[in-house]
DNA sequence: ACAGAAGCTTA
DNA sequence: GTAAGCTTCTGTT
């Protein structure tokens, strides 16, 4: 499981191998909460809330994704147990039991019934059973869960419950965001989950009222348990303890001691009305869960729980609930078995009652549906222009302000002048705050050819200066979501004016998070997708190519029709697409991986890198007078001057006219003159093709990084940046271009000196940590091989390792040719392995390649059964998915075309380990800044190259920056994952990039 | 002016 | 055999 998708079921079913049931302790959790959280009264009448509102947040966490906690796992049932009243069986048992326990205090009585209107609300079962305490119910849901085959964990740290821990069983503390397991029990009281109930017996509960045996503590018991083996066992050798007083005691309150185990056994056969398929867990209902949270004013939960759900809160009315007042509660069972009252707390018709068997099958329920009748809502209506406005003095625009700092949702989106953030001059911003109601907000148009008279702004607008002023508190504002699409370019441009945007959500990147590999996610793609419309394209008004204009030259009507139907084709998306997040599971995804990675990439642009335009001049020079040179030697040969840097041309003369062997053609009927090619026509003792590959060489280090890069060189900051593209792969890397910097050369020694020009600041160095292996250990890791997690434990030669398997060569003195097989081999697998490709790459023929492929799956068939269950999963949904979550979709996998078919299973093996890697460095990169800062480090992160990080940092602050950014790389899994495999980070410190790297 | 092919750079 | 972006050439618009 540590891989593979549980997909949801939207239909009602049992429990099946696989599913992960959760189980709160509704009871236990109100009193803990109570105690342990601040007083909070309900601003409106002063109802105490604190345990309704602990409650709510927990139950939340736990529905959005386990992720956000400690348990690790995603639910797929779901229920929330309470204790019906004060009296059960155990009363018939011992009338003494719980006999001692006081009356709740009276603030938190009224909290009893608005939690199990909560519970409702939420959509989740709400458990009770008259003569029978939460804790049998569970105890006996844990077993119904068990025999179903599948896992449990309560949520509670009560002790009276972990008698119940096991194999299949654990706990989570909520509030400590603890999971306890079979260790953390045998650590906390010295004796296995089994044992617990004679250790209780022995002890007994002064809170329960439970006698145990006076002078026994759980120290003693625990021992006495290990010497014994059981209560029965101890009982009946009494007398062979030694301690006189221990001995007497236990002799004289054995009736006590086993009276006491009856009263802790928890009993798991309860006769329950509600079974396992009445927990299947459902997304919540917006409206109706953000109906009782209102009703509750908490604000912060109410407007995330909008968000996720992509309900506009101010459209929900708040909800009238039932609150039982101190002079008619009787106990702890306050608010229990009055259905009427929690199903006018849930808004919900007379026809719904509130148990479980009613509930769960309610038809809108399903997030599925819901995001499925979004859809249809969306999809419908035509897209209506006519109420959009251009915004023209600043009281109308403190007007549409103060409506979206009420709503507290806003669309929003900037024009500039440039597609490059750093370079960007703002023109005027849109913003949509429902459906067809849009404005733009033009201020800075110009008339005419500003370059002739300095540019003259048109009239009626609002001064940029003023205008951010106003906007500048809504943008920063926590309570207001803005949505943008593609939002890391306007937070930079509003970076530039010293503004803040957050919080946010991001269209493009939900989209990519949803369906990375089926297509693009643009808003023009993501508009045509899900609302069947096509928004006007930018080029209709500013132009492309040669009569690009800026956008301050496009006329200000027709800019506020496109800005304003960005804007509100935006708001559209989101309210289809953020649904679909929880609908499919992929909630952490989208906020652990890839939101917050937003703040920290336009960070990284924002900073760019110093580049030594005289280095890159110099070179420039040497690379044209080696090119110049080889030009002539290449005509000579030829005898003509032909260009060669035309592959037509060059195939032409060399396998037409000079006759050489063994030219193929490419897929246009050309001659190839591919560099491997050229390089095997050397290697048979032609002189041409060698200096052909050595002209290429030079000319492309010219022309695409000594003479590009310092038209990157930034005026303002003499620096370069670039700009990273978050929704670009399909894998979940990050892609570099404006300029590329993920492809600077590092193989050859000409090419490395374009590094040397890559330099840190006077008195700073550049650090460069990158990840050793990292694709290898996470193969190692989820394909679960012994030989290779061993040989990463001890830090061996994987490559040597491989090959000693495969080939039985003792890694001692091994020939550097069977590890160069080796190697390919391995890399071959992480690029999803064909016979072809390994042939290709080793120059070998295919048979023999064959032959590796079958040696390599003997002695490592762990991995052939990962490749295999890798394709038919991905045959089977359609996707694979990383460790953490992240899925990537391969439509073609089902193809009937065998090549097409045969690509996408490779595809889809490289994306897991790709993508994985992929999420693991992006994990660092969130966490690297606040480590950073916590130890009080003014390193910055400047680049990332795939597994590689480039900082720049003061010269004195070196040394302790290498320990912590490696620690931050090296345990970026934790604690979502914990890797059977250790990562390792090399990383160095050098004036520039080359020597640093 | 643009799009696609070929080729080369990186992880 | 995987994943990208940039430059040049070439043929078409």
């Amino acid at each position: 499981m540590a891989w593979t998708a549980t997909p949801r079921r939207a239909i009602p079913a049992g429990m099946k191998k696989g599913d992960h049931l959760f189980l709160v302790d509704g009871s236990g959790y109100i009193f803990r909460a109570y105690h342990a959280l601040p007083p909070l009264n309900r601003k409106s009448d002063g109802l105490p809330t604190n345990a309704v509102l602990g409650f709510c947040n927990m139950v939340w966490k736990l529905m959005q994704d386990a992720r956000n906690t400690d348990v690790g796992v995603v639910p797929t049932h779901f229920a929330v147990i309470f204790d019906y009243s004060s009296k059960t069986f155990r009363n018939d048992l011992y009338p003494e039991y719980k006999a001692n326990r006081s009356a709740p205090p009276e603030d938190l009585i009224p909290q009893f019934g608005l939690i199990r209107q909560a519970t409702t609300a939420f959509n989740l079962p709400c458990i009770e059973m008259e003569g029978f305490e939460a804790d049998d119910l569970i105890a006996t849901y844990c077993r119904l869960a068990c025999e179903a085959g599948g896992d449990t964990t309560i949520i509670s740290s009560d002790k009276d419950l972990m008698q119940l821990v096991g194999p299949t069983v654990g706990m989570y503390d909520p509030m400590k965001d603890r999971q306890i397991g079979i260790p953390e029990v045998v650590e906390k009281w010295g004796v296995p989950p089994e044992k617990m109930i004679d250790l209780q017996a022995l002890t007994g509960d002064s809170v329960d009222n439970v006698p145990g045996v006076p002078g026994i503590g759980p120290k003693t018991a625990a021992q006495l348990l290990e010497q014994f083996g059981d209560l029965d066992g101890l009982l009946a050798r009494a007398g062979e303890i030694k301690q006189d007083k221990r001995r007497e005691s236990i002799i004289a309150n054995a009736d006590k001691a086993r009276i006491s185990r009856e009263l802790v056994t928890l009993k798991n056969d309860v006769p329950v009305v509600e079974g396992l398929d009445d927990f299947v867990l459902h997304a919540p209902d917006g409206p109706k869960l953000i109906g009782f949270l209102k009703t509750m004013e908490f604000t912060t939960l109410t407007r995330r729980v909008g968000e996720a759900t992509a309900t506009e809160i101010g459209d929900v009315q708040a909800v009238p609930v039932t609150i039982e007042r101190a002079d008619t509660a009787h106990g702890p069972d306050v608010g229990s078995g009055a259905p009427a009252a929690a199903e006018s707390a849930a808004g919900a018709g007379p026809d719904e009652a509130v148990s479980a068997k009613a509930q769960a099958p309610a038809q809108g329920d399903t997030p599925s549906l819901l995001s499925a009748l979004r859809l249809e809502a969306a999809s419908a209506g035509k897209i209506d222009k006519s109420a959009y406005v251009a915004i023209r003095d600043a009281a109308t625009l403190k007007a549409w302000l103060a409506e979206v700092k009420e709503t507290g949702i806003v669309a929003f989106d900037t024009q500039t002048t440039s597609s490059d953030p750093m370079l960007a001059d703002l023109v005027g911003f849109s913003m949509a705050i429902a459906a067809g109601r849009a404005a733009y907000v033009p201020l800075a148009h110009t008339s005419g050819n500003g370059d002739l008279l300095g540019g003259g702004l048109i009239d009626n607008q609002i001064p940029v200066r003023e205008a951010l002023a106003l906007l500048k508190p809504l943008l920063e504002d926590r309570s207001v979501l803005k949505i943008v699409q593609d939002v890391k370019y306007d937070i930079v441009v509003m970076n530039r004016h010293g503004i803040d945007v957050t919080p946010f959500d991001d269209t493009m990147l939900i989209s990519y998070v949803l369906d990375a590999g089926t297509g693009h996610h643009t808003l023009a793609a993501l508009s045509e997708k899900w609302l069947g419309h096509a928004p006007t394209p930018l080029k209709d008004l500013a132009g492309s190519g040669r009569s690009l204009v800026g956008f301050d030259q496009v006329d200000i009507d027709r800019a506020a029709g496109y800005a304003a139907e960005h804007a509100d084709v935006t708001l559209r998306l989101w309210r289809v697409l953020k649904p679909r997040l929880a609908a499919k599971g992929l909630v952490s995804v989208y906020e652990r991986l890839e939101r917050p990675l937003v703040p920290v990439l336009a960070r990284m642009e924002q900073r760019g890198i110093s580049v030594d335009r005289q280095i890159l001049s110099r070179l420039s020079g040497e690379l044209a007078q080696g090119a110049a040179r080889l030009e002539e030697e290449i005509y000579g040969l030829i005898g003509e001057r032909i260009n060669i840097g035309s592959p037509k041309q060059l195939g032409d003369i060399l396998f037409g006219r000079m006759g050489l062997p063994g030219g193929s053609k490419t897929k246009t009927g050309q001659w190839s003159t591919s560099a491997q090619l050229l390089e095997d026509l050397a290697a048979e003792g032609h002189e041409l093709p060698r200096k052909i590959v050595d002209w290429r060489q030079l000319t492309k280090l010219k022309s695409t990084y000594t003479d590009a890069l310092p038209g990157f060189i930034h005026p303002d900051t003499r620096r370069v940046h670039t700009s990273y593209a978050l929704a670009a792969t399909t894998t979940g890397r990050l892609s570099s271009s404006d300029p590329n910097l993920q492809n600077i050369p590092v193989r050859t020694a000409e090419g490395r000196k374009i590094r040397t020009a890559f330099i840190a600041d006077k008195g700073h160095k550049l650090v460069s940590a990158d990840y050793s292996q990292i694709e290898l250990r996470v193969l190692a890791h989820v394909a679960e091989i012994p030989q290779l997690t061993q040989a990463f434990a001890e830090g061996a030669d994987i490559h040597a390792i491989t090959a000693s398997e495969m080939f039985n060569v003792p890694v001692e003195g091994m020939p550097s040719e069977v590890r160069r097989r080796a190697k390919a081999i391995n890399f071959g697998i992480i690029y999803g392995i064909s016979a072809f490709g390994l042939a290709n790459q080793l120059s070998i023929p295919r048979e023999e390649a064959s032959a590796y492929i079958k040696k390599y799956f003997e002695r490592f068939p762990g991995i052939r059964d990962y490749i295999e269950a890798t394709k038919a999963y991905a045959r089977e949904y359609g996707f694979v998915e990383t460790i953490f979550g992240r899925r990537i979709h391969y439509p073609e996998i089902r193809s009937s075309n065998p090549s097409i078919r045969a690509f996408n299973e490779r595809a889809s093996i490289n994306a897991r380990l790709q993508g994985t890697a992929a999420d693991i460095i992006r994990r660092a990169m969130v966490h690297m800044d606040e480590a950073l800062d916590k130890a009080g480090l003014s390193a910055r992160m400047l680049l990332q190259v795939h597994d590689e990080l480039i900082f720049e940092t003061v010269e004195a602050e070196v040394e302790a920056t290498i320990p912590i950014v490696r620690q931050v790389m090296e345990h970026a899994p934790m604690p979502a994952v914990s890797m059977s495999v250790p990562l390792h980070v090399d990383a160095r410190a050098a004036h520039n990039w080359d020597e640093a790297h």
